[in-house]
DNA sequence: AATTTAATTGTTATAATATAACACTATGTA
DNA sequence: TACATAGTGTTATATTATAACAATTAAATT
């Protein structure tokens, strides 16, 4: 079971924005939806993004630079992620596969490096961009 | 067998400094290295890089924003990279593992997508950050 | 409750990364 | 040659992210 974080005002104010999208969010977006909520700085977001990320609440699509919420209960704390990316409409999601999870944790590469955390982007094209 | 791309000048020079770079580099710090050979702005640099990406003779680091020259003969083309990090010396290193490839290429999640390329990134310690 | 410690906030300024737009040049091909 | 395609040089600007510092709030300890 996650522990519960209980958010802050900017980190619940922006958890919430981000987890109604049905796309990643960027930060100058994120910015610009929060500002009437008394938001008005770069760093307030990338403060809230920072911690949000760090408890798993959030994830950041490196190739992208946004971010989405997590909708996989069983992705250990942003220590493991896996996302497929459609390369025509954006549309980001996370892949929650016990096998691919599996096979990533053990994997071991020839040095023997020991690793502690992984991060896995699909690119390709969604069911509804390949139907066009 | 790749195709051999005749690099032109500019990606030349920029290939060059980053298949000599033990570490990954990044595009200002490429900019400030090759302004003595008559590269002097940002877009100069970019349009290599970004040249340099699609055929596959440099593969960037999305975690890091870096570059670093693709040193695996199996990698197809920029299509499937694996890299492993060191999140204490920054050590990069590019994966070549005909099993992981393999497992990833024929890797399909539940919503049917087709996926026409991947990335992924390792992080933990390399060897000798861990002996410290 | 009072103290003290850590985390978060607000703010201004600035750094780092990346692209738009346009005129021009080289290269390959019919 | 004429045309198409790719690369170049340049200026300006957009986008993404952090530094530094003072003030405030929340949490833990006494
Ligand atoms: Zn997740
Ligand atoms: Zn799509
Ligand atoms: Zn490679
Ligand atoms: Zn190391």
């Amino acid at each position: 079971m996650r522990k519960e974080h209980n958010l802050t005002k900017n980190q619940k104010i922006i958890f919430d924005l981000i987890d109604k999208s049905p796309q990643p969010l960027k930060a100058y977006s994120i910015l610009y939806n929060v500002q009437k909520k008394g938001i008005k700085a770069p760093l307030q977001v990338y403060r809230a993004l920072d911690k949000l990320v760090e408890i798993g609440k959030i994830h950041k699509i490196e190739s992208r630079n946004a971010f989405i919420a997590c909708h996989n209960s069983s992705c250990q704390v942003a220590k493991a992620t896996a996302f497929s990316i459609c390369e025509i409409c954006e549309k980001v999601t996370e892949i929650s596969s016990a096998g691919l999870s599996k096979y990533l944790a053990n994997f071991k590469d020839k040095d023997g490096m020991k690793y502690s955390k992984y991060n896995l982007e699909f690119f390709g094209l969604c069911k509804k961009c390949t139907l066009k």
